[in-house]
DNA sequence: ATGAAAGCGCTAACAG
DNA sequence: CTGTTAGCGCTTTCAT
């Protein structure tokens, strides 16, 4: 299993492995004459050139590292095909991890990622621990945060106004007349959910005079189950709500079953506003109304962003806010 | 930016570097004592191995690489994970790339993999092309096939027997009585589609002694939309199916919802049988009845058995057969 | 335009 | 149990 090297090309072509790295990488400082006879010999010999040592020579490896909660689900999943398709596109390869939003295994991964020496980590997370922070820190390559915010905003970051959103979909419940709005999320504690939507939907609730009712904010996991489980347990309540706001798809895909398994209709008796705008959208009846969270552009903003920092190119915005808007369908007359 | 090395390390220590690589590498010869002065000096200098250097010289990078046609799919999505829980289990990392289903891509992937050293391969396509399997032989690592046929069974893999699932599945709608029976899949030329599912459909139906009907058999692709598509060119036969074997569940969604925006309801009036079981099986009314595809369980024994060619284990079953049953819900009486 | 030579940071004999 | 010494395959000055 004899690997053939860049010293066996050299030797072949009767030049310098100098030269040969130069045919490599494209440098234009070789006559063009030995640069055909060096092609040649490359071609000849099938030599594929040994990334490893390419990256123990330059200390860039071409690769990033991506460290995201869980890769089957579709949410993150939308969000990797946008740094891959970037990274793709820049040349790096990406190397997958998966946190579970586990603290302990965030950081581990990201020294992992950085033994490997990584050019540079795209990352997303509910929440941000101060061991982590503290891992951040010690990194010498860059780190970008996607959808995911940190709230000293020392790192750059790509996300959306998820206040300004929340409250939108609010009011647009809030339109069609409702009092009793629920707001049903996963990640109820995580930063992004607590300060911006939370805030969002109590402000909107505000602003139209309506009193808010703390059993209406109901905190569960991200899944189809909790938005069943979830609808149980309110439609319990004496003054049981008459709209739902979902933290995601699964969610209100849930909250929309949950109705009909009940002999209710949607959105006739009641209406559900999503927010995440997944393909699974369209594949309910009635197809769900939602808010924009452009998933696979804020992984590619993101990745591009990354490229940025590691080319030390000028960075007009380091921390990028991409638009929302809501998607009109059926679950929202 | 001076990044710390083993040698900082050797010499804080009063070692040689040969010592400090053994305490960092777990080998027994190393005296207590020495062993704790080491460690100590690494958590003071803050010592993080360098991969890379660690690659080149051991010839082992302990990352595998993952191709597959697209993440963003949440059928690829869930064998990556199993891919990924093993990995991590073992200690690998994964490069995870996207092929698209394009052949001219799947070759270059699995080149520049290889040009990074990676210590093995898994990856997954409708057809491997004779030019991919000629990149695949020339590999020096081993290659697993991830619910992936290549008819000389001269690579590991791990599958389950799609033909006899196909038998089952349609039986059990000619159990029910049907006598047109269509089948809707995507990637309708690719080997297992063409030469397991088809035949297994067609030998149900010819030991029904139930005449088959190619106008009955269609290929699309792997989308909702393509259900629906489907069944808007179905219902137009002049005899039109009152069964349905899809070939994944969204289309199998599409199917079923196409047939209720039809005013038929299913299972009364149209039955579906579906070939995957993701977790959108139970996202629908009715829920989806399915053969089960255990795609993160194809993941994670594809991994294992990567892991024991790595180590040069002894393999008893090369190509491995996993077990697959349906799995009853509402889409089918 | 090309070559020589010094590393990059670590592993792996080999010697003691 | 510990140290010495070659590399691993390539990039990158520095000469020429």
């Amino acid at each position: 299993m004899l690997t053939i090297t860049i010293y066996d090309v050299a030797r072949e072509a009767n030049v310098s492995m100098a030269t040969v790295s130069r045919v490599v990488n494209g440098n234009q400082n070789v006559k063009p004459a030995t640069r055909q006879k060096v092609l040649a010999v490359i071609e000849r010999l099938d030599y594929r050139p040994n990334a490893v040592a390419r990256g123990l020579a330059s200390k860039k490896t071409k690769t990033v590292g991506v460290i995201i909660p869980d890769i089957s689900n579709v949410f993150y999943a939308e969000l990797v095909r946008g740094i891959e398709d970037i990274a793709t596109m820049y040349r790096y390869n990406i190397i997958l991890t998966n946190s579970d939003q586990q603290e302990d295994k965030e950081v581990q991964l990201l020294s992992t990622l950085l033994s490997k020496q990584v050019d540079g980590v795209v990352m997303m997370s509910d929440e941000i621990s101060s061991e982590m922070l503290h891992e951040m820190n010690r990194a010498t390559v860059p780190i970008v945060l996607a959808g995911t915010v940190e709230t000293s905003n020392s790192f750059p970051s790509v996300n959306i106004e998820y206040h300004d959103a929340a409250v939108d979909a609010v009011n647009r419940l809030i339109k069609n007349g409702h009092k009793r709005i629920a707001f049903v999320s996963g990640s109820i504690d995580s930063t992004i959910t607590k300060l911006y939507k939370v805030s969002g939907y109590e402000r909107a609730l505000n602003e139209a005079s309506i009193e808010i009712d703390t059993d209406l904010i109901v905190g569960v996991n991200n899944t189809y189950d909790d938005g069943l489980v979830a609808w149980d347990q309110l439609r319990e309540l004496k003054d049981p709500p008459t709209a739902f706001f979902a933290g995601n798809d699964e969610i209100a895909i849930g909250l929309i079953h949950g109705a009909q398994d009940n002999g209710l209709r949607v959105p006739e008796d009641i209406e559900v506003m999503s927010f995440e705008n997944s393909k699974l959208t369209r594949m309910v009846r009635p197809q769900l109304t939602s808010v924009v969270l452009p998933l696979y552009d804020i992984g590619a903003v993101s990745m591009r962003l990354l490229t940025k920092h590691m080319n030390k190119e000028n960075i007009e915005e380091n921390n990028v806010i991409l638009p929302y808007w809501i998607e009109e369908r059926k679950s929202v007359k």
